[in-house]
DNA sequence: TGTAATTAGTGGCATGTGCAACTATTTTGA
DNA sequence: TCAAAATAGTTGCACATGCCACTAATTACA
């Protein structure tokens, strides 16, 4: 009926869409949303970092970082304790109550990632990670370069 | 200071939104929003399509398309008439505004695919492509079997 | 040293998205 | 045939996300 060439925009729009309902129907359980969720897993990999820290490793602006720490901080599962040598900053900490649940929320990447190789090769696996790893890159770095903010 | 390790769910997070970004940037000075881009773009392929049509092949909730299409329409970009033969259903069609911005619209997927592509071999683009379409075939298939609609 | 620039974080706004409940129409099958 | 089920579309809600303007704290430099 309709021409079924796709692109690769069109199958990461639908990766990243059909990724969020998976994520948020797995955590609903613990009222942590789909946008948490990423924040969650990189203070499970470093734990103690600052808002700026987390908005520039992950690429979310920090608006948004914000708000879903808040969330989290809200409903117990982080800690946010301003820093002494910087008073504008925070150290954003897991509570006991996030590491209690760490498995079952790493868990749910682990588990979508399996979805999405079922049929891949080990190789192929390997490969799609380094390609949208270049591709993410590039986007990045094309992002960057057209920053607007005033320079020097 | 963080593990730099990436996933395959953290690069499609990023692409995907450092995707919309550019489009909205691109597409703003039409008045052309984000979302509305893709049926648009579904249009240029196929026009005359119902909401439903546009849905399914896009994997758009029918809510979102519902909402999408309003918006071009209230902006002279599409025409929604009525099936006469069966009521519920629209057809949607493109005005000639539209098939006017018809080059440019598509030039933004293009460009954005270009900026992705940089360093890339010709026979990676190709690879890159088969492999987010096995994903998202398994995410795509994954989403249908766990569809909680009651079955007869 | 004191003012200007930078930086971390917040809050408001606009938009996109999925879900669920709803209406109107069409199809199915007892 | 006609009541029940299915289907296309709409609307309200919740949430995620980016942008922008703002505050408070820190850093740079004339």
């Amino acid at each position: 009926m309709i021409d079924q060439r796709h692109t690769i925009t069109r199958w990461v729009s639908l990766l990243y869409r059909y990724g969020q309902m998976y994520i948020g129907e797995r955590l609903k359980a613990h009222g942590i949303g789909k946008g948490q969720h990423i924040f969650l897993n990189a203070l499970y990999k470093e734990d103690g970092l600052s808002q700026e820290e987390l908005s520039s490793y992950l690429k979310i602006d920090k608006g948004t970082t914000a708000k879903a720490l808040k969330k989290l901080e809200a409903q117990g599962y982080v800690l946010r304790q301003v820093r002494e040598e910087d008073k504008r900053s925070y150290r954003v900490f897991l509570t006991e109550k996030a590491w209690r649940i760490k498995d079952e929320v790493r868990g749910v990447l682990t588990d979508w990632r399996h979805i999405l190789s079922d049929g891949l090769t080990e190789e192929e696996q390997r490969l799609a990670l380094e390609l949208l790893e270049k591709m993410g890159s590039n986007a990045a770095r094309f992002n960057e370069e057209n920053d607007k903010t005033p320079k020097a």
